[in-house]
Order: C-alpha cells, then sequence, then structure tokens
DNA sequence: AATTCAAGGTGTAAAACATACACATTATAT
DNA sequence: ATATAATGTGTATGTTTTACACCTTGAATT
C-alpha cells in the first residue's frame, strides 16, 4: 500500500515511521557537481556587451565561454556568482540576478554539472578587469556566434530575460555611469530592445515616473550641445512606485 | 601572474594549458545533493489552494512540506519534477515551470541541500489523489502558518511569482476546468490577486484578447440564470498574441 | 401561475495614457 | 559669422482604462 522511495524508507524507525537521522538521509542522496554561470553586461559605444573569456577545455579550444566557478560547500549560489563578480572585475557592488538553472545531463562533457545562470549588469568605465588572463574581454552580444558548453542558450536566455526586465524595472541605470544624459539612457533602451523610440515620447514617460535627479551639470567634451545629466533617485522610485494591477498578456 | 583555482591548474596538460580530461576535472569539483519542490497550485470553492504533505522527518514533525524529490542522475530538472507531479497526481499534462534555486547553505537540517522550485498549476477536479500517504492534501493558501525547511519562503516566492506572471500570461486556465464560465475565470483571478474586480471591464478585457471560444454551452446545477461556457482557445492565443514594447515600472 | 431571487449580460461617458509629429535653442567647430 | 548637430519642448489624436446602472433570464418559492 505505501509507496515511498527505498532510500528514504530505509532511514524511517520506530517514531510513526519518521526519519530521524537527517544526516544520513542527505549522504544518501545522488549529488551532482553545481555550478553559477553569470551572463555579465555592460554598455559602451551605444552597444550592449557582455564579458567573455576563451574557454579552459582543449575540446572547446577557441570557443568562448561565460565567467562561472563551481559553488564551494555552503557557499550561497548567489555569494559563488558575487564571487565570481568580484574576482574578475573587481566590483562589489554589481546588480546580479539569478535567471534559472540549466541541467541538461549532457551540458557539460566531463558529465553531469547543473549551473545556474546569473545576470549582472555593470557600468564598463567602473571597473578594471582584474586580469586579462584567457582573453577576458567584453564583446557586442551580436559578434557572438557560439559558445562552449550550453553557454549560447544560457546567453539567449538571459538576453531576453534583460529585454523583459529592463521594461518592468529601473535596471537599465546599472549600467550607465551615475551621472548620465537622456539621450544615453535612450540610447541604452534602444540598444537593449533593438528598436527606435520617439525622443520626446520617452522623456516624456521618465520624468513622468519622477525619479530622474537633475542635478544641475551637463555633458563635457561633446562637439555639440550638451545636454542635461541626471541621476537616479532609488528612494524616490521605491516611495512612488505605484502598485499595479493589470492584465495583459503579450 | 596567472590566478586559477588550484584544481583547476592540476588538470592542465602541455596544449597551451588546455584542460585535456575533462572528466577528471568534473570528478574534482565538490557535489551537491540536489531537490526539485513543487508549489502545486489549485482552485476550489473561490480559493486558491496548494497541495501540501506532512514531513517524513521527525525534526518537521506536525509540519507540512512541498512535494519533492531528489533529482536522479542524469535527470535534467524538470523531468524531476514531471515525475513528482505525476507520481503524486497522477497527471501527466501539468503546467510546470521552474521558478528559481533555493540555496542557504542550512536550508536542510542534514546538511547542504540546493533545491530548484517548480510552480505548477492544475484543475482539482481533473485528478486524483494517487496515494494520501502523509496526509496528501489540499490546504488553503491562507491557512498555511509555517512549514518544514524553508519551503514557506518557497511557497511564498512561488505565490509572488504566479500573481505576477498571471496577469501576463493565460496561465490561470490551467487551474479550471476546460469550460468555464466567465464568473469562474473572474473568481481565479480575485483570489489570486487578492483583489475585486469590475465585472463589465473583466469581461470586455478578455473578449478583446479574443481567445475565449463560445463553445455554446451554458452552466448547469447552479440556482440561477446559468452563465455562457468557454474554452481557452490556445492556437489562438498563440496567433494574437502581440508583441509588445512598454516601459513601465510598477 | 406569479413572484422573488441571484446572477448573467450589456453600453457609454470621462479620464488617463500612448502616439505621432516639427520647430526653436544652444554650444561647438570651422 | 556661419554651419552643424544635437538638445529641449507642446499639442492634437487615437487608444485604453475606468467608473458606473439597468434589464434579462432561469431557478426556486409561494
Amino acid at each position: 500500500m505505501k509507496k515511498e522511495p527505498a532510500v528514504i524508507t530505509a532511514y524511517r524507525n520506530e517514531n510513526g515511521g519518521l526519519i530521524k537521522d537527517v544526516n544520513k538521509l542527505v549522504k544518501s542522496y545522488p549529488s551532482v557537481p553545481i555550478t553559477v554561470d553569470c551572463v555579465i553586461f555592460g554598455f559602451e559605444e551605444n552597444e550592449l556587451k557582455v564579458l567573455l573569456i576563451r574557454s579552459d577545455l582543449e575540446l572547446y579550444r577557441d570557443k568562448w565561454s561565460l565567467l562561472g566557478d563551481f559553488a564551494d560547500d555552503n557557499e550561497e549560489l548567489d555569494d559563488a556568482a558575487y564571487r565570481v563578480l568580484a574576482e574578475r572585475t573587481g566590483m562589489n557592488d554589481v546588480y546580479l540576478e539569478q535567471v534559472r538553472a540549466f541541467s541538461k545531463p549532457n551540458r557539460h562533457p566531463g558529465g553531469r554539472v547543473i549551473t545556474i545562470a546569473y545576470c549582472s549588469l555593470l557600468n564598463i568605465q567602473h571597473h578594471e578587469l582584474q586580469t586579462t588572463d584567457n582573453e577576458l574581454h567584453w564583446h557586442s552580444l551580436n559578434s557572438i556566434k557560439d559558445m562552449a558548453f550550453d553557454h549560447k542558450e544560457i546567453l539567449d536566455v538571459c538576453y531576453s530575460w534583460l529585454q523583459k526586465r529592463i521594461q518592468e524595472h529601473p535596471l537599465g541605470f546599472n549600467l550607465l555611469p551615475d551621472k548620465f544624459s537622456l539621450r544615453e539612457l535612450q540610447n541604452l533602451y534602444e540598444a537593449i530592445l533593438g528598436v527606435t523610440l520617439d525622443r520626446r515620447n520617452f522623456r516624456k514617460k521618465f520624468f513622468s515616473m519622477d525619479f530622474l535627479e537633475d542635478i544641475g551639470e551637463y555633458e563635457q567634451d561633446v562637439p555639440h550641445r550638451p545636454g542635461k545629466l541626471y541621476k537616479f533617485d532609488f528612494d524616490k522610485y521605491e516611495k512612488n512606485k505605484r502598485k499595479w494591477i493589470g492584465i495583459d498578456f503579450s
């Protein structure tokens, strides 16, 4: 009548069938190497860029790879992803969010490895690559053809994720300097979404959301009339963001 | 100069420092038990319900637990989640989507276990629980106070995920019978979002999206004027869903 | 058969929002 | 002084969302 996995039944005891030795239970589980892979986006010369490295593996010689590492024992996955970022970019205060797990049994040629993909956004100017080992550098998104492992699939998923996400939350600011012009902000959205937007309507939209702080400074060293510079006022955003109910299937 | 994790360096060879023995490499990784946990939602008596089981563990005696299992070797995580669903509910064609990984080092009392949470939606009427072992049954969402492991946190995250998701994609139909009245659909949205909606506007909204198929039947055994029954026309939805650009922070 | 009940079904006016669109301004470079 | 190239702004139109009230229908009750 009872139908329970054998491994669990093995650790049942007299206590109404409850499992007492949880350590033994966990040790009986199959275990899998876990990695984190970071899709690190930057924005430069009006293009979305992604930070890649040459693969370590003979098998993937000359292919590009996301920045990743295995998760240490007792390391939370978010922390592992932050660690990868800090090691490679020297930045600690980076936007980072988990996207999803990739678990095809054959995604790694050396055996089963499950990876958790993270999407990260940072300002290319604000950081120095810690090392350029393995030709770590920035690539235009559309120049990337194939990659090691299933990293192209991961990149595609994370890019789609970003396109959706950037329309719902003010993430884009992480890709820009602290002070930016509205033109830069618009270029960013146009590049990420792959569209062109009306300048007047774009401005109206962002001003109406009322979290751009006019800091009274202007662009410098531009060969034309300099634009005003703004800061993203996070507190104001948090206060004003509206609680939104709107059923809308796209 | 070069800074590489020691384990990787160990498998480098003469080939320009590239790693040849990928199996050995993967075996050198720390590995972790992986589980999937399913938040299985149903809708009954105008309430959102979730399917839970009593915890197996002495430590969590009398606490409720999500349905989960460890991932088998070479089993993709989605498949593991489907397996859990099929074993418990006997249903194979269930809506299922990965939400995210939970990885706090101490989330499992028996040692490190990483879990990938899945959200599942099914129609309570369409299935029979395969077994009622461990008091498997449906709970009103708001009756759930504390749970085993970090399952309350997982449930909360999945519920928020559902609230957002249901406004962007026509998932709700998975919780209803094939044929449903607009009132049932509205009750569903009201229950999940925790709001009341205007009936006329709700109808207008769904009719304008044009994927409800009027099947010419009516509700039966209701103590009042019966409403029309509709089906969700998935093909029509796929054809008509609009490609949508709309920056809107909430 | 008539009445009551309870939900079904519908339309319109006002407000909010999104879109399309053009011209004067200003700093720089020549 | 002039040309250039981008900044900055407003309005009219169409679309979408919201708010809101009455008649219809079938079942249950008298």
